[in-house]
DNA sequence: TCGCTACTTGACGTTAACGTAAGGTGCTTG
DNA sequence: CAAGCACCTTACGTTAACGTCAAGTAGCGA
């Protein structure tokens, strides 16, 4: 006996909405069976939303995700649509894997900053009743805007 | 003497349209002068509209850049913020790498369903003749839905 | 003065991925 | 029988980041 679910039921166990569910099925993710006018989810559909979700968490679109499950059940004759997915995914790794070092390239500038400032701080309270409190917010100005060199 | 530079040429040379340098002053991201009714920006603005594609690139929103931005000019005096900041990217990092290792994970699984089809279609070719062309499309059934074990 | 170009400010259109009612059906329980 | 769910469909609302007109102006050369 094939486990079944009503959209809330599956909504829940995947940590979705219903409407999430419904919404899916407009797209043409998934195609549930009815009984009456109510959806009935079998283990297949949990099987291919849990893989839209994946493909979401990954950073795909619904619509790419769509061709994705295509793909996925469509008979494995065709090996050259496997190899166009494959590629896919490849090309997203390598454009996480280049965001990846932006952002360490750019951590790496703000750490820099940060210990000047901290260093700034340490020197300011090295000499007591802090000198030159002007009032006047110091709203920046004399920092050209970070460090942009080849930004 | 400050390079200048009008929207269409500033846009030009940072690889985005004059609606977009327009778009990010209504966002209060920038704060160009004014020649008349004319937009003039300075070097400084360049620096951090540069800031702001950067931000693009690395996955944060303009809302976010623009805090970023405030930080990045704000005076230094506050290391507390500065630390937020690099939490953020940090944070950044570590839900990018989390996405390439879900990548890298599906990619295998990828690669797998790619051999096996590979294997498939390399046994057809082996018999001659390819004997049981029924005529229908293999529309696939017999394919559950992939891998999906955990997904 | 005519025409061209670059610039301006609205303001509506677009895509993605749902959220959020609004109004209706069907079953069951007190 | 009324109340209360759980479900349904339809449809408008929302956010982000601009694209795409539309209509107007300022300057400049012929």
């Amino acid at each position: 006996m094939e486990q079944l679910y009503t959209v809330t039921e599956l909504a829940e166990e995947l940590g979705v909405t219903a409407r999430a569910l419904r919404f899916y099925e407009d797209k043409g993710l998934v195609r549930p069976q009815r009984a009456g006018n109510n959806r009935v989810y079998t283990r297949r559909e949990r099987g291919r939303l849990a893989l839209v979700l994946r493909g979401k968490r990954l950073g795909f679109s619904l619509r790419e995700v769509g061709e994705w499950l295509d793909l996925y059940d469509a008979d494995p004759e065709q090996a050259e649509q496997m190899h166009r997915l494959v590629k896919k995914v490849r090309d997203r790794i390598a454009t996480l894997e280049s965001q990846r070092n932006d952002l360490e390239a750019t951590l790496q500038e703000l750490t820099e900053i940060e210990q000047a400032a901290q260093r700034h701080l340490d020197a300011k309270a090295g000499d007591r009743e802090s000198p030159c409190r002007s009032g006047t917010r110091a709203t920046a100005q004399n920092t050209p805007v970070g460090g942009l060199k080849d930004a």
